[in-house]
DNA sequence: TTGTATGCGTTATCAT
DNA sequence: ATGATAACGCATACAA
């Protein structure tokens, strides 16, 4: 090991205390004596061991993340900025992943007991968790793109959201709008409960009936948020249902698999199908064509999502449940329909 | 503050030391007393403090993850398996993004004064650190993505990687064998020294050598690992040199921006300009047309990465340096120049 | 303004 | 096979 706080006290020929004064700020230390100290904690390169100090004050300044889906680029900027915004803040980061399939509250319950976190930020997963496991959650918290389901009282937990069925909504209008009536629409595990993917489904599903537009389940295709298993999904629907002239895709990655589908099929985008996507990634823009798309304010949810956790942790504020608007990007990749 | 190994003791009528025994699978305990603490740890759902633990042990089995890139596509699917080997093996897994433009090295130097860390895997940035501050990492490390200048002594470092020049040399001299002569390159920071882009830089320029192609500086671009910055470079490229043919791009993100560039100046891929990336994301292969690119073995770098890093750690082998062949993926996006 | 002593929760060394 | 007890490195109440 190397020099700890000991041997600073020693060789700057001082108390433990008056060492443990200086590199924290805290209390009153005679500049001659901090100085003092200071010249040597840099020459010893002395770092304060974190595992003895978050012991002793019962709490360390840990922040986690923990995220379900890192692969998605959408979240990939989000991360970096919310690593961006709790670094400002003076706090350590981690980042944890959470395996598809695992439980990130229990994770994260077992993650607090372990480090003595001080906070923690969920994004990505599903919404069917229990009012009674957030409730060990003994630490601050907020959820960012996703949320609970009705049950779980408002009360206990913050969130950064957009409304999902509502953008959905919005989407499939458009493509109502221009005249498509047989829409396509592809989404992780739409038809599970309390997912992202049924949300967005709820969101398809209303603008339908509000436009009386009859329900078709052969539409809705089940696949993961990538290219190839939108590509997959795509040619699923194009095959099985030569009717679709429009795709709603649930992630921009799913878009452009899809659109790769329709192209592949020798089909034209938006002359035959249209397709519309969701996020607002960058690769969504440089597609080719450009691909329309619900585009969340990424950045801002990160933002908003540390502001929230520090609120919380300050006991500023008490929960908040922050509703972003996203944006529809029309970018040519959806046209009117034409004629037949 | 929750139970602790205190109150297990108490509660099954112990001694704190049995109950450790217990936990850790550690020393002699009789069956009974074994399943009895057991059974009060599951009920009183306790879990370690693993601050305690590593200020005790002196070393935690914390494996670090340095990140210089966390938004890298190619990145984000290492990443995944890169902590799904860590977790298989038991040890606690912290991902850390490293600032662009700030020392990974220093910041790791750090971590593990912090947290005692048993491990480090460094992934993306440059090549640029000195043997000296190597040495001031106390615990095994491995590179993997990135390697070292010449002046470091291989011996003290492991590293996983792929022959950058080489690579770059296979695209380049694959764009010469279909007739160009006029190849644009695309890189990040391609004449800085010791980067990722100028080690590629070093086998395009090496190709057009070999074949007796005159080095043009005026057509290598720098620019960043993104579609936009891809695009706008590929952009102040063609406006600039209309004679160009093919583009090299140093990623397949860059790739997908250069390939927008050239079909919204209303060129064709590949009959008017040839595209090849490099990394072999997803996205480029669902791109329209998919496009041609240099496909490093992610999965098996992570894994192996992550296998290394465990050799040093336990079997205190030698240090390895692995070096994979990426492979160069045919799509269509590259053609025979056509006859003027 | 400064130093001494105590304890954070755990592991490990020693008796028993 | 089991239980006291001494560290691990630090922050802090308290004494000086």
């Amino acid at each position: 090991m190397d020099v700890n706080i000991k041997d600073i006290a020693r060789i700057s020929g001082v108390g433990i205390s008056t060492v443990s004064r200086v590199i924290n700020n805290k209390g009153l230390v005679s500049d001659a004596t901090r100085e003092k100290v200071l010249s040597v904690v840099k020459e010893y390169n002395y770092i304060p061991n974190s595992n003895a100090r978050n012991l002793k004050t019962t709490q360390s300044k840990n922040i986690a993340l923990m995220v379900k889906g890192i692969t998605n680029p959408f979240f990939a900027i989000m991360i970096k900025e919310i690593e961006r915004q709790v670094n400002l803040r003076g706090y350590p980061f981690l980042i944890h992943q959470v395996e598809d399939g695992t439980d990130e509250i229990n994770a994260a319950i077992q993650l607090v007991k372990e480090k003595n976190l001080s906070g923690i930020i969920f994004m990505g997963g599903t919404y069917n968790h229990s009012e009674e496991k957030f409730k060990q959650l003994t630490v601050p918290f907020v959820l960012t793109t996703i949320t609970t389901s009705q049950e779980v009282d408002p009360a206990i937990f913050s969130s950064v959201t957009i409304n999902e069925s509502k953008e959905a909504y919005k989407a499939t209008s458009y493509l109502i709008s221009l005249g498509h009536k047989n829409i396509g629409f592809l989404a992780k595990s739409p038809l599970l409960d309390e997912t992202t993917g049924s949300r967005r489904l709820m969101g398809y599903k209303l603008a339908l009936e509000e436009n009386n537009l009859p329900y078709n389940a052969g539409l809705v295709e089940d696949c993961e948020y990538s290219p190839s298993s939108g590509f997959n999904a795509a040619r699923r629907l194009l095959n099985r249902d030569r009717a679709v002239t429009a795709i709603f895709a649930a992630s921009d990655t799913i878009a452009i698999g899809a659109a790769k589908a329709v192209l592949t099929a020798g089909l034209s985008i938006p002359d035959d199908i249209s397709i519309i996507g969701f996020d607002g990634i960058e690769m969504a823009e440089y597609y080719h064509p450009a691909l329309d798309t619900i585009s969340q304010p990424g950045t801002e949810m990160a933002l908003s999502s540390v502001g929230v956790l520090f609120d919380l942790i300050s006991n500023r504020t008490n929960h908040q449940h922050i509703v972003y608007d996203a944006v529809l990007l029309k970018r040519g990749s959806c046209k009117m329909i034409k004629s037949r």
